[in-house]
Formats: C-alpha cells, structure tokens, sequence
DNA sequence: CTTTGCACCTGTTGGC
DNA sequence: TGCCAACAGGTGCAAA
C-alpha cells in the first residue's frame, strides 16, 4: 500500500499526537512481522519520550534519546492514533500507548511491514544503509537517474522501483511519473536520452508532491492517522485503467507485466 | 556485477 | 451459492 506520499502522510499525521510523548506501555499481539518483534521492545520503550518523527524513503523513524525505532508499513500497513482502550480490530499488532491516553497503533494484515529498534545511527542500519537519494532532494535528478541507468537492461518502470536507485516510488507512482514523462514503462533502462532522464526525474518529483498535497492514494486500505483516506485516487491517469481512455488522447490504456509488477502506460501518449 | 523468480502473508475479486 | 485462481500499495534472497 503505502509508497513515499503515504507514508509521508502518515508521518505528518502522527507527528503532532507523538512528538514530545512518552511512552508508558507497549502491546504486542503478534511479533510475526517481516522482521519478528523484538521481545524487549516494551522494556527498552517504557519511559522514553519521542523526540523526532521522520522518514527516509518508505521507513519512519521515531527517534528516542537511546535509539530509534524504525517503522515500515509493507503493502498493507496503515499507522493511527487511538484512544487508549480503544478494541483492537484483527490484524492490530502493535501499540505504543502515550501518557496522553492516547496510542499509536500499527495495523498490518499481510504483516509485511516491520518495527525494528536500533541503538545506532538508524542510517547505518543494514536496511537504510545502501538506500539512494530522496526523490523530493537535492541529490536527485536527470543527472543521477541518466548515470545509474547506463548499461541496465531492466525496464525502466523497474529501474525506478529499485530502492538503490531512488526511494520511495513504488507501483502506482512509477507509472504515474512514466506517464507525466512520456516514457514507455517496458523500455530499458539504459537506453533512455538524458533528456528522458530529466523530464523523468522531474515527473518523480511532480508526481509524489501533488500525492503527498492530497493526503496520498487510497486504493483499499490505506488510511490516515485519523482513519481518513487518501485522496489522489481522481488524480491517477493510467494506474489500474487498463481498457479505459486515457485522460489526454483517449487511446485505451494498456498493461504489462515487468519485473513481476503490473505497469500500465497509454500507447499514445507514451514512447 | 545484473537479472529473474520466488518467498513472505492475508484478503478481495472475478470467472466458472 | 461455492470454489479456486489471480492479484494486491514492498522488499530480500537465492540462483543463474
């Protein structure tokens, strides 16, 4: 479910219930996530106020004076805030209960998602070290997508997928950027003009930020941190229109398989 | 090194 | 109605 813009989301939706809180008790129902839970959790939590909430690429980090605790959401993780006491529905596996009477509650059904604690530099940590660049930073652009592609014959819709490459794209936004872009999703990568490469970078750029303005995408079961859900969904041009027009030309929309994942381009608009 | 396929899980949908 | 296959927003790993 959750790629960069709902994740960000729900960052900014936690941030202002959890900053500054401590935590009095931790709930584990079920450990079995794609990282086990670690036992001690509630040990090392107890006591500890949040002091930061931020996220590099699809992970959250919340911050404590002695470590982090790293959060990801999977393909169908969703973050709220309850309150404390509320009954926890099936798939609730986590809670961090506040000194407010409140808690942050990690919803999860196909447990993809994890909940790791670090006391080191969480940026070292082995799932955030070999990350690439933010695609909403700096670091990012035509430059850095046209060097890394060069010699790649993985489609393009692929290449951007790929974490090492840059963070946070994922299914729907990649071919969403690829159609902002005018690019085929099945092409090479390594056969992109450094031109494509920049009107692609920047498509990444546009795409993710006007999600991010409407609260992200709901497709199932994505919800804020209040249980709303996200909005971009009207805003979306060729992800899961397969046989209907496209919003530009009118040519039907088509779909593929690359890199196991479905993408979906109009034959049109797109070369 | 790159690429490919699969594994991890549960829930929903659509065809027969 | 019921059954079963296909598919779903992500990532890591083994094998070639």
């Amino acid at each position: 479910m959750p790629e960069l813009p709902e994740v960000e989301t729900t960052r900014r939706g936690i941030e202002p219930h959890v900053l500054g809180k401590m935590i009095v008790d931790v709930v584990v129902r079920n450990p079995r996530l794609r990282v086990p839970v670690s036992k001690t959790l509630a040990r090392t939590l107890r006591g500890q106020s949040i002091r930061t909430v931020s996220r590099r690429g699809k992970y959250l980090l919340l911050r404590f004076p002695t470590g982090t605790l790293i959060l990801h959401l999977g393909m169908s993780g969703s973050l709220r805030i309850v309150h404390r006491g509320t009954p926890p529905r099936p798939h609730d596996h986590l809670d961090l209960v506040f000194d407010t009477d409140k808690a942050l509650r990690l919803h999860d059904p196909r447990r993809f998602g994890l909940a790791v604690w670090t006391c080191d530099d969480p940026f070292v940590h082995p799932l955030l070290a070999g990350l690439g660049p933010e695609p909403l930073g700096d670091a990012f652009d035509g430059t850095w997508l046209y060097g890394r592609s060069r010699g790649r014959r993985i489609s393009i819709k692929q290449f951007i997928m790929d974490g090492h490459v840059v963070v946070g794209v994922g299914n729907i936004y990649a071919s969403e950027s690829l159609f902002r872009a005018g690019i085929r999703p099945l092409r090479a990568a390594g056969r992109l003009t450094r031109a494509e490469c920049a009107r692609l970078a920047a498509a990444i750029r546009d795409v993710l930020a006007a999600a991010i303005a409407q609260g992200g995408t709901t497709l199932r079961d994505f919800v804020r941190e209040d249980g709303a859900p996200g909005y971009f969904s009207p805003h979306l041009d060729v992800y899961g229109r397969d046989d209907q027009p496209c919003h530009r030309c009118g040519t039907a929309i088509r779909r593929a398989i690359t890199g196991g994942r479905t993408a979906w381009w109009c034959p049109r608009c797109q070369r």
